[in-house]
RNA sequence: GCGGCCAUAGUCUAGCCUGGUUUAGGAUUGAAGCCUUCCAAGCUUCCGAGGCGGGUUCAAAUCCCGCUGGCCGCACCA
């Protein structure tokens, strides 16, 4: 097995070889760090991820809305991203080492925090500390905000910033959404769009973007529903791969297949109602082509969590190339993101409850489109001792579905190949037609870019109207009649029926 | 952002130290053709490269500097 750095760069050398992904863009001006292109292949993927997604939220009664990926600087003061979400930095001024004064200041002065000043108060703080440069010892200079948002103007003058999270866009349609569910709480809705981060210094390629899609599924609800949740009911007796805050403070990194309603019982979770949201996370991951075998969902240390927060979960997927990756988190807002906007907008966000005013609580699923995707292209790989590789994408996540080949480009096989090829492209499925080179070589060829299944047309064909599919796992091959071409695949792209089924 | 290492066709790589011998070599991929009745077969032909910008020199892929990007370590990842 090869180390974890090797194997980040095989899966992206296939990548970029193949068409899924190639950066940093943009490539013909030297790139710029966390920024990447999909190719066609990428881009088909991430489609078909965005469309389990999608339908796993719509089937969970969730309601999509789309929102500007810009907004005035007032709605990111109100949200708490501008003050709360900066990063404050002193640099050294001999050696110009850049350091988080806070972490410094907790790391070299015993219970001494910054919590709560003013830049300026950070400054003389640190000269009054006496804190020099940890490496050279030399005096270190102002403390200055870093803000991880990309900021730009409206107009000529106006401030605002690209959104770094799509959720605050949400929230801010919430009297809109109210009138739209006709006054009644929980109200749930989605987005899938764009959100910009201004991160340091990107790493990890895929991993860690300045640009990238974000989902995000917000509940609006009242305390009561919290605790008494209808849909909560319906799946409780289903288990989930947990890891604990208390098994990994006794140093396991152990998954237990808990009940919901165990985790519910021995207090994993506080809310039924957040238990469902971790539920759905993990059954969206599941439909994006991840089982419980590279899955778990990992409980926040206390002290990594909000002091706000009760519950806080991730969901994490294992990678070939960088062991676990943090993929989603699950998210009890509270009202806090509510309270602020209408403190802000001087707009009301409540509703009535007992004849006063409330402002519901959010609980949040949130993750990016770009992980799944790296990690599914990871957990796919597949190669052999002759180098031959695979992609054994599950088949209806699979760029493409099917290709079509003539045994030989002969024009009596041809034909009937481009004929079927249509019929393919006609029922909605992704289709390539291939003539090009030796059989083997066009097999090896789907086997790369993780095309379940190869439909070859051969001199019997033109005899018996039968062609011969195969299937990129097991490389088996079927004679199948060609009216059944069509339907048949449909079935077997949705799991509808098993290719060995074919065989008996 | 700091330190170390690094940057040659789509991909992997040779040459660089010791400047001229190179029309920058190979493998693989890709395209066209021949052949071929099912798993990267064979033969022929073709496409395709020293990140960007400066400097030194008669001459730079080769030496030097800056930028950009990558990897590793540190920091950062709300």
């Amino acid at each position: 097995m090869s180390s974890e750095k090797d194997f980040s760069e095989i899966v992206s050398g296939l990548a970029k070889k193949r068409g899924f992904y190639w950066g940093p863009s943009p490539e013909i001006y030297g790139g710029s760090a966390g920024f990447y292109d999909l190719g066609p292949l990428g881009k088909l993927l991430k489609n078909r991820l965005e469309n389990v997604i999608r339908t796993s939220f719509v089937k969970a009664n969730f309601w999509e809305v789309e929102c500007p990926t810009v907004s005035p600087e007032i709605v990111w003061k109100a949200s708490g991203h501008l003050d709360g979400f900066i990063d404050p930095l002193t640099k050294c001024t001999k050696c110009e080492q850049v350091y988080r004064a806070d972490n410094l200041v907790e790391e070299l002065a015993d219970g001494e925090s910054l919590k709560g000043l003013s830049l300026e108060e950070m400054t003389s703080r640190i000269q009054e500390l006496g804190i020099q440069c940890p490496k050279c010892k030399s005096e270190l200079g102002s403390v200055e905000q870093y803000n991880l948002m990309l900021k730009t103007t409206l107009g000529l003058d106006q401030t605002a910033y690209m959104r770094p999270e799509t959720a605050t866009s949400t929230y801010l349609l919430f009297r809109r959404l109210l009138t739209f569910f006709r006054d009644k709480l929980p109200a749930m809705v989605f987005q899938i769009g764009n959100a910009y981060r201004n991160e340091i210094s990107p790493r990890q390629g895929m991993l860690r973007l300045r640009e990238f899609t974000q989902v995000e599924g917000q509940i609006f609800i009242l305390d009561a529903d919290e605790m008494n949740w209808a849909p909560y009911e319906e799946v409780k007796t289903e288990t989930l791969p947990l890891l604990t805050y208390q098994s990994q403070e006794s140093g396991s990194e152990d998954v237990q297949k808990v009940a919901l309603e165990q985790a519910v019982k021995k207090g994993y979770f506080q809310k039924p109602a957040y238990a469902w949201c971790v539920w759905l996370a993990h059954k969206i991951f599941s439909g994006m082509g991840f089982d419980d075998s590279n899955m778990r969902l990992r409980q926040h240390l206390p002290t990594e969590r909000a002091h706000y927060a009760a519950d806080a979960w991730d969901v994490e997927l294992h990678t070939k190339s960088f062991g676990w990756v943090e993929c989603c988190g699950i998210h009890d807002r509270g009202n806090y993101d509510l309270s602020r906007h209408q403190e802000f907008s001087k707009q009301k966000l409540s509703v009535k409850v007992d004849k006063k005013p409330v402002v519901p609580n959010v609980l949040e699923i949130a993750f990016g489109v770009e992980r799944p995707l790296f990690c599914l292209i990871d957990n796919c790989y597949d190669v052999n001792e002759k180098g031959e590789v695979w992609l054994r994408f599950p088949p209806h996540l699979a760029p493409i579905q099917a290709a079509v080949f003539p045994l030989m480009g002969k024009e009596e096989l041809v034909g009937p190949a481009a004929e079927i090829y249509h019929d393919i492209l006609d029922s909605g499925l992704v289709t390539q037609l291939d003539q090009g080179g030796s059989i083997g070589r066009r097999y090896r060829r789907q086997d790369e870019i993780g095309t379940p299944f190869c439909i070859t047309v051969d001199y019997d064909t033109l005899e018996d109207d039968t062609v011969t599919l195969r299937e990129r796992d097991s490389m088996q091959q079927v004679r199948i009649k060609r009216s059944e071409v069509v339907p048949v695949l449909h079935q077997l792209v949705k799991r509808e029926i098993t290719f060995s089924s074919l065989t008996t």
